[in-house]
Order: C-alpha cells, then sequence, then structure tokens
DNA sequence: GCTTGACCTCGAGTGCGCTCCAGCACGTTC
DNA sequence: GAACGTGCTGGAGCGCACTCGAGGTCAAGC
C-alpha cells in the first residue's frame, strides 16, 4: 500500500455503494470472501474503494453461477499472493466458459419460447391450433 | 388429440426419456405442472409422447429462471383452454424478455471476467501487477 | 450523562426446488 | 406362491444463499 490516504467508510456506506444488505455483506466476510477487513478502535469493520471493487467482483461472478465455496477457494488464492496468479487464471478462464455455456443454453431456450410464441399467435390468427412445435420425440 | 394409437408408457420411461428424475416428476405433477396424466387399473401414472414434449418446455422454461409458482400458472392456462390463448402468449413474451435480460447481464459479466484474465495474463506475462481492471483497486 | 443510531455477534429462520425414505400395492416370471 | 421390479403415497430432509432478530456495545451530539 502506498502512503497516500485512502477514504475509508464503514460497513454502512459500503453497503449503499455495492448494493448488497449490511447482513450480506457481514455474511460473506464470514464465508470468507473478503479478505483484508480491518476494525477502527470501536471493533467496526473499516473499508475503502478497493473493497466496493471486490464486491463488484464477487457479485459478478455469483450471478453467474459460481457457488460460494469456489469463490471463497478464488478468495484464498487472491490471500496467498502471486504464487497462485496461474491458478486465479485457470478458475476465471473456466468459469468463463461455464458462463459462455450457460449462455448457449439460455439461446436454445429461447428458440423454443419463440416457436412457441409463434405457435400461438397462428392459433389465434387462424382460429385454428397448429402443430405442436415442440418435437414430438425427445429433443436431446 | 386424434384417435390414432398413441404409444404410451410408464413414469420409469418418461424419466429415462427427458431426463428427470422419477421423484422430480411425481413431484411436478404435485406441483400442479403437468396436467392431464391418466392412471391405468394398477394405479399407475400412464404417460405419451406429448407429455415428453410438456416436459421439455417445463424444463426449458425452469432452466431460464421461471420459478415453479409461474410455471403452474401457465399450466392452469393450458388447462382451461382456448380462452387463454393471448394470455398465454403474453407470459411467454414477458419471460422472453426476462431471459434476455438475463443473457445481457451474463455478457456484461463475461466483460469483467475477460479484463480480468487480461489483468492476470499481463501479470504473469510482465511480473509486474498492472492496474486493476475492475475498479481503482482491489484489496490484496 | 443521556439519547440516538450505527454497528457488533450469534444463531435461528426462510424460500426454493428438489431428493430421499418408509411402507405398501401390483403384476409378471419362475 | 415367492421373488422381483416397478410403481404408489405422504412426509421428512437437504443444500444453497441469504435474511432476520435478539440483545448488546460504542461514540458522537445535545
Amino acid at each position: 500500500m502506498s502512503g497516500a490516504r485512502q477514504p475509508s467508510f464503514r460497513i454502512g456506506e459500503l453497503s449503499a455503494r455495492c448494493g448488497r444488505s449490511v447482513h450480506a455483506i457481514r455474511w460473506y466476510e464470514a464465508q470468507g470472501l473478503i479478505p483484508g477487513v480491518l476494525r477502527d478502535t470501536g471493533g467496526r469493520r473499516v473499508y475503502n474503494t478497493r473493497h466496493v471493487g471486490w464486491l463488484t467482483l464477487m457479485e459478478r461472478l455469483r450471478i453467474t453461477g459460481m457457488s460460494v465455496a469456489q469463490m471463497r477457494h478464488y478468495t484464498q488464492l487472491v490471500v496467498q499472493g502471486r504464487s497462485t496468479l496461474a491458478e486465479r487464471r485457470r478458475m476465471l478462464a473456466e468459469h468463463r466458459q461455464a458462463v459462455e455455456a450457460r449462455i448457449a443454453d439460455y439461446q436454445r431456450a429461447l428458440a423454443l419460447i419463440d416457436r412457441k410464441i409463434g405457435f400461438y399467435d397462428e392459433w389465434i390468427d387462424s382460429g385454428q391450433r397448429p402443430d405442436d412445435p415442440i418435437a414430438p420425440d425427445k429433443p436431446h
């Protein structure tokens, strides 16, 4: 850390800045997902802008389906320092693949939903039930 | 629908055909997510290929994040018949939007992950920690 | 010095979507 | 007629990711 003063704040403001609840932030820390949280003389958690960035990353990983266990592992790697750079990169690359697979899955679902919407459009238009758009046999 | 013979089968085969567990299929039915399940003389559930298509749709809706409550509502509309066609179409269109929003969200996450991977690449290459791609900085 | 409000810990509760189990019935095969 | 496989019901249990509440501490403002 440089000698530059870092604006620091407490959990209420971190909550406001990154949109997670105070409870959730404390829970994340208890789960080992937030390293380097210091306390002030009153025992209160002290944060700075780096924590906002960290929580942003954690949030993105979470909403894209990374489990808390994996996030904990990643966090531990970060704490361990430079020796884990390659492993961290590998984890992210792997997760990236999983997210892409998920997107592809969603897009397939979208295609099915679109066919179904088209099916309803036709039915409403013609008054006649068209053939069902979902394959009669297993579409795997 | 027609008088044509429909190959029918029991829950074990439906499970094999659509890749859900026997337990899950019964649970779905109990939740009102599978209409029109008849029983044979022994009280066993009897299915046909239409159920495979139906479960496929249900699965796609589920994995794209539709709640069981919404799926139940959709199922009830289907049971109610033609009068609900427009409402069913509306539900699917709304869900479609939600899925697209989710995809966009995932793609934003992907962009962040890519920047982070690039950050690790640079760090590994140069041996020098580059500027953090996320926020000003991050802890550790 | 008292009130106020933000913070603390610990632990229980919640909602979702299954998953599993016990205990029993059926019907085909040997 | 016994064994076996497949099915039935009702209900308990689970894993995840929070969410909330009780009861207490601390420090700044009046």
